[in-house]
DNA sequence: AATTCACTTTAGAATCATTCTAACCCAATT
DNA sequence: AATTGGGTTAGAATGATTCTAAAGTGAATT
């Protein structure tokens, strides 16, 4: 794949900030993910995107890599299927719908959704984070 | 185990109300699930409860019987963690701690939050469900 | 430019929760 | 008590993710 060579510096110091080496595997995943606007991406998709874009590189390092990716900051694991994970480039506050059926995720906007009211956390905890989860359906047809 | 008589009749009734034939897996299993207060287990955690009550069940059961009681609505799947399913006894509107470290949900009552706004759905969407998921953390020891 | 060293990447094996299969079992009905 | 159709089971299969240990590479140094 060409990476535009802005793009590349944009993404080394990306890495470089987050604390992680520049190497051409998280060069290239970076651009992938960083490059467009924001992505919900599963380990699998994003391979197959890799591939699909000429990129010689191994399953175990897009995992490696998205892990990585996500303990530095970088990105935002979300949990709403039992059966895979998401990746969510957007790391800023906010929510999201999922689609069960399409196995799709949607964000909301954080001033989408006025949450006014939350509980104490339990004596001893502080809250990590607050996340707002919205299933739905398709509409039956009229 | 002594399956309390009342208990048991009980349970035969909601299986039956549930348009569940009544067998006495299924008795069991209720029994531990809904004979004592709200409980979140997994699948591994009641197969381990049953074996320990002298059940004799196999994990295929357990399974079975929980995506039968999920889709019978008896119990509600709660998605937090990537490693496992977690099944909520209390089937009524409610929302969820979860201490990562810990591997262990807690209930928060539907009213100790207020979701004062929320954003229309996407068109040809219908909400199925409202999630409000407060991921916390051990406090810093002082 | 070669060397070194620590960090990366890799293929493939391993793990683990969950589902599937196909045979056997039991609850309800005749 | 025989029939029937779902229920239960052990064990295999699946599929996402992690692990292993060997080979590669980036950054610093000679």
């Amino acid at each position: 794949m060409r990476l535009n060579e802005k793009t590349k510096a944009l993404m080394a110091d990306k890495l470089s900030a987050a604390g992680l080496r520049v190497t051409q595997a998280r060069l290239a995943l970076a651009h992938l993910l960083f490059g467009q606007g924001n992505r919900h991406v599963t380990a699998d998709a994003l391979r197959e995107e890799a591939l699909a874009a000429g990129l010689k590189i191994s399953q175990a390092t897009v995992y490696n890599t998205l892990n990585q990716f996500h303990a530095a900051g970088l990105l935002r694991q979300v949990q709403v299927d039992q059966a895979r994970s998401y990746f969510d480039t957007n790391i800023d506050a906010h929510h999201h719908f999922y689609v069960e059926e399409e196995a799709r995720l949607i964000d909301i906007a954080a001033q989408e959704v006025d949450v006014a009211r939350l509980p104490d956390s339990p004596k001893g905890y502080d809250f990590d984070s607050v996340e707002v989860i919205i299933r739905l359906d398709k509409s039956p047809k009229a």
